[in-house]
RNA sequence: GCUAGCGUAGCUCAAUCGGCAGAGCAGCUGAUUUGUAAUCAGCAGGUUGUGGGUUCAAGUCCCUCCGCUAGCUCCA
């Protein structure tokens, strides 16, 4: 006897083996029909695989409406797409084939390599298998059976992964599909018909396993929907997500420039883009300041040796640009990371535990050579700006700093709109020792951030074990870009190597009169400036907040017979400390406003007869439109408020 | 770095089978004097990323290099 329990808290009760299909049966034909998987005890499992013959259960369903069958669907997808390309090529080994966000790609080793000219005729096979609407059926085997079976069918990677990868599995699920048989866990829906919309998106290289020293796999990425309706807004999102795109937006805006003369990854920050910039600097400046942060100025190149004493060189010297090698044979290079000067700098003189915790902080410019492959606009790139700061303090001062610090950073996002964002924790792997310090440290450390992570309720906190840094702890600020890929902003990080005898021996006098060791946090809210400010782009599709705005307002003149007007009314709201320009062409009225709008100017101040005449501007706001006349003081205190707030508006 | 794709005017793109490199926007000049998202006309703008090859003929086909894009690997 099975009780099953359902979501509406009715119970059903079986006497012979029953499946979730057999359950859905029993409620309804439809239902029948409709379901493609069903959650049992929180488990997604297949509609047909067996449940317990005894006990109780709790059961869920699974249809279309349900997201869980949507990702049950999309890995069914993969075994359709690789069963399209086993027919169509030759020699074709099957490597993984999982769901991911809004898709599903199938890694193949194959000779010939496939193209984006080859996804008609695998979308039609695909199509063809989805109208055959054949089942799929889970067959369960021993291991050495499967070992067996997967080497009669040539798929030599499956051997493989089924001797090395699931060496601790006594059996091994496949699951067929007419003459496609894949090894996989499954579950999938009942059958090819449930794939009612799908699109192959990309190819690209991938490695076996993820080890790049391993024979590179082609990569098919597609995306799969219960509706030609669901899969059309999908693509069209991509296409408005993609006109975000701060390579696009920062050239039409004229914020950044690459250019191969100076370098790849190199940014070169547009009159218009610095402004943001500096906006943001100041705004930075001035919390560090009231934060008992004290400014200082490093320079961006140090001699090898101090990078030796810290660890980065030769460690990262893939990842650099190669030492300056002057003729006396004194080597520098250009720095990496601005923590060994920082730690010079609280070397400079004898230090107490009367100056802890020290708040040492830089926009430091940093160079890295990332491989050519990872750069991206302003996003990943060579030479970055880190908002950098590194706080030297007790042992008890760790969790006070530390919360400082994620306060800080939150702080910094709230102000700017960015509210989407995760914090992800991470932690050593307990079973490598590539870490510094003694585990009982790393215990107690762990434990003080991750209960004042807790204690802050921070979003989306996730724990990585396995993630954080060789010399420490640390929580990074999350952010997605238009692409949909994560990017790490802001930073906290705890250090015990760089204060280590092992590297620059830091000491403090404690109130005994003995020497200390100081513990160091790293720590960057914006992460580097480069990133942010793109990611900032994306955030705002390049329509920055009052306070941000390159151009804050402009003046638009109704005729040239106003300018005169016009001017002194530019002239007054410069002198305010607006940032103001004016449109003088011999343009319409229309024309002039469409310009502003496009370049996305918050506000315009239409002036002509009526205006020359009372001494007022009609106000244009980007997002509302025409707001009506106002006197000129009226309008500037208006826009100096809202900068003062740094209101961030959205259209309503 | 690896795999695949793409490089045509400042920008967005066109150029059939290999057959005279073109359009819109932006720019410049002139006319127009304008009331809340585009006034009209003219002019100028190119070694088709680079170097080589095939051909009577190459933007188009082949090779090299460079750059860009996506993904993979990496990210102190």
């Amino acid at each position: 006897m099975l009780k099953v329990k359902l979501p509406d808290a009715s119970v059903l009760e079986f006497s012979r083996r029953v499946r979730p299909v057999d359950v859905a049966s029993q409620i309804g034909p439809r239902l029948a029909r409709a379901t493609l998987a069903a959650e049992v005890d929180g488990t997604v499992v297949g509609a047909d695989s067996a449940l317990p013959e005894e006990g109780e259960v709790s059961l869920r369903l699974l249809t279309a409406k349900d997201p869980e069958a949507l990702a049950v669907m999309r890995h069914s997808a993969a075994h359709v797409m690789a069963r399209a390309v086993m027919r169509l090529f030759e020699g074709v080994q099957l490597a993984f084939g999982p769901t991911v966000d809004n898709g599903f790609y199938y890694d193949f080793l194959l000779d010939k390599p496939i193209s984006e000219a080859d996804f008609p005729k695998i979308e039609a096979e695909m199509a063809r298998i989805v109208q055959e609407d054949e089942p799929f059926e889970r067959i369960v085997e021993p291991r050495e059976k499967a070992i067996v079976l997967c080497a009669d069918l040539g798929q030599t990677l499956k051997v493989e992964h089924i001797r090395e990868g699931l060496a601790d599995q006594e059996t091994v699920s496949f699951y067929r599909q007419g003459e496609f048989i894949d090894l996989c866990r499954g579950p999938h829906v009942p059958s090819a018909g449930a794939i009612k919309a799908f699109k192959l998106l990309s190819v690209a290289g991938a490695y076996w396993k993820g080890d790049a020293s391993a024979q590179q796999l082609q990569r098919l990425y597609g995306t799969a929907w219960f509706s030609k309706q669901d899969l059309d807004d999908y693509l069209k999102r991509v296409e408005e997500a993609k006109r975000r795109d701060h390579r696009v937006l920062g050239k039409q805006l004229e914020l950044f420039t690459v250019d191969q003369a100076v370098g790849a990854g190199l940014i070169l920050w547009l009159p218009k883009g610095a402004v943001v910039r500096r906006e943001l600097e100041t705004f930075i400046y001035g919390e560090l300041i009231q934060r008992g942060y004290q400014p200082v100025y490093t320079p961006v190149i140090g001699r090898v040796q101090l990078y030796e004493t810290s660890g980065h060189y030769p460690y990262y010297a893939d990842s650099q640009f190669p030492p300056i090698e002057m003729q006396d044979g004194d080597r520098y290079l250009l720095r990496p990371m601005n923590c060994p000067h920082h730690i010079t700098v609280y070397k400079s003189k004898p230090r107490s535990y009367r100056d802890l915790p020290l708040r040492l902080a830089e926009l430091g410019l940093v160079h890295r050579f990332e491989q050519s492959g990872e750069l991206s606009g302003m996003i990943r790139v060579r030479g970055f700006t880190q908002d950098d700061a590194h706080i030297f303090c007790t042992d008890d001062q760790v969790a006070d700093e530390f919360r400082g610090c994620l306060d800080m950073t939150q702080f910094v996002l709230k102000t700017l709109g960015l509210d989407d964002y995760r914090v992800r924790l991470s932690f050593r792997d307990p079973s490598s020792s590539k870490y510094v310090g003694s585990p009982e440290t790393w215990d107690r450390a762990e434990a003080a951030l991750e209960a004042v992570c807790r204690e802050m309720s921070l979003p989306n906190l996730q724990v990585a074990q396995g993630e954080a840094a060789f010399y420490g702890p640390k929580a990074d600020f999350i952010v997605g870009d238009c692409l949909g890929r994560d990017w790490q902003l802001g930073t906290v990080q705890l250090d015990y190597n760089l204060p280590s005898e092992l590297r620059f021996a830091l000491e403090y006098i404690g109130p005994d009169n003995r020497p200390h060791r100081p513990v160091m946090i790293h720590r960057a809210p914006f992460g580097s400036l480069e990133r942010f400010v793109g990611m900032l782009i994306e955030h705002f599709a390049g329509a920055f907040p009052l306070w941000l705005a390159p151009e804050q307002v402009r003046v638009l003149a109704v005729s040239e017979k106003f300018e005169d007007y016009a001017r002194q009314v530019q002239g007054r709201l410069a002198e305010a400390g607006l940032r103001v320009s004016g449109d003088y062409r011999p343009e319409k009225i229309g024309a002039k406003i469409r310009s502003a709008q496009i370049e996305l100017v918050p506000y315009m101040l239409v002036i002509g007869g009526r205006e020359m005449e009372q001494g007022t501007v009609a106000v244009r706001d980007r997002i509302e439109g025409d707001l009506g006349a106002m006197g000129v003081e009226a309008a500037i205190e208006k826009l100096k408020q809202e900068i003062r707030t740094k209101a961030v508006r959205k259209k309503s």
